[in-house]
DNA sequence: CGCCGACTTGAAGTCGCTCAAGAGCGGTGG
DNA sequence: CCACCGCTCTTGAGCGACTTCAAGTCGGCG
């Protein structure tokens, strides 16, 4: 799993905790970390939701289940990430290890309490709510009218645009194509199609299933499908300042 | 207009009123209420987001563009709901009246320093942020693997469950076909098609350019594609006690 | 009555899906 | 060490759902 994980963790931590207050990772704090294997469940759609979850190490994806067999996944969460703060009463997905994970948990209880105790956790609190609110307009805009190469396209360089996700020039992905469809609204063929043309065109270059050599990240970006994709994405995490 | 507009906006006052502390609506309360007409944007996507906003009559849609000419609507406002909430720096949407609308608009500032000062609005507001969360879920899920038909027929029956959208068995839809259309993710003429073929099936009834007669509430409900979509729904108003 | 915009209907085209076969890779066991 | 297996991924061919393009229809309003 590499010690991307931990740094990763370590980076979230001071990003969160520079910008407005406190981190939420503070309740977090005195918890053990427990140990999730890959496609593992954390916990079920439809199970009332007594706990939150931190991220400690590897990936986690968020899925829901509509009719037979149709899997959508709503979202990835990585070191750092705070698991179900949006939700009000059961949860709406089944979280599960895309990779090995290690995970924190607190009662929703408990971190209700300490939210409103501590009067600059809120601001974090807030935040968090609202940026998971971008992301899934986000996610909306691009399932409802990006083609299947624009869709990878955002979706790799949302990847390589995370602090650390670069490891001399090579990005991890964690997820398998199944994931990356899912996710993406498309079919594991697709994706494996697309990322064979992009191949082709010298934007990027596979290196085994789970690493990607970006030759054109200016290219990349262009292929996103959204004007400005890049530039409004580098922004994003530095901007809150 | 009909009168349709100021009855559901006193519902939802109530209802939500009712349902954790102390409404939102409160903070609109003094301010004077604005007119737009139809199509007449409400504010910008990429503006400063100095403002909130509560549609107090008629419906409002927010949409992003992206590239040329692709226009994604992310969500439908109607009387008694608050827009802006889940902004942290600028319009993520371009507002604009669907019909001709009346608003109350307080400045972001306003409104924080509400919410901090008054204990009992706060779980209405993460409350309203979880909310909207979940709207987006279900509409990531709706675009990601949704057939056309299961689409509309989720749309319609959204519709046709909030409180006093009906009148005499008769469904109003304010919006036209390409705002359908760009929310469902699909195009006008397949919104057409669709509506067509529910109706030969009698699930429906098109009355009109803007009236629908639902025929069999079960039958639109089976054919939403989200296993349980009717149940789910119904109680998704009433669940929050 | 005639015009205009919104909607409907039809025919052809396309993108991504489905089905099916084959390739690559990692693990296991002889 | 190689043969074998299982799984994931890739590639190909055909198909289908939705789109695109193009008429035609409806309904409201001057």
């Amino acid at each position: 799993m590499l010690m991307q994980g931990k740094n990763a963790f370590e980076n979230a931590e001071l990003a969160t905790a520079g910008t407005r207050g406190q981190s939420l990772s503070s309740i977090f704090h005195g918890c053990a970390t427990e140990t999730i294997t890959a496609s593992q469940a954390i916990c079920w759609e439809g199970d009332q939701a007594k706990y939150l979850f931190q991220v400690v190490e590897g990936v986690v994806r968020l899925h829901r289940i509509i009719g037979e067999g149709r899997r959508v996944i709503t979202a990835f969460h990585f070191a750092g990430d705070v698991i179900g703060a949006s939700l009000l009463e059961d949860f709406s997905f089944t979280a599960e290890g895309v990779t090995d994970c290690k995970i924190r948990r607190v009662s929703r209880k408990c971190f209700q309490e300490e939210v409103t105790r501590c009067d600059n956790l809120r601001p974090a609190y807030i935040g968090l709510l609202c940026r998971e609110n971008a992301a899934a307009h986000d996610q909306m805009v691009l399932l409802s009218k990006k083609s299947a190469e624009e869709r990878l396209c955002s979706f790799i360089l949302n990847l390589a645009l995370r602090p650390g996700s670069q490891c001399q020039g090579l990005l991890r992905v964690p997820m398998n194509r199944l994931d990356i469809a899912d996710y993406l609204g498309l079919t594991i063929e697709t994706i494996s199609r697309t990322i064979t043309k992009l191949a082709a065109r010298k934007v990027l270059a596979a290196e085994g299933r789970h690493d990607l050599r970006i030759i054109s990240m200016d290219k990349l970006a262009r292929l996103t499908g959204s004007a400005d994709d890049f530039s409004a994405k580098t922004c994003h995490r530095g901007s809150i300042h």
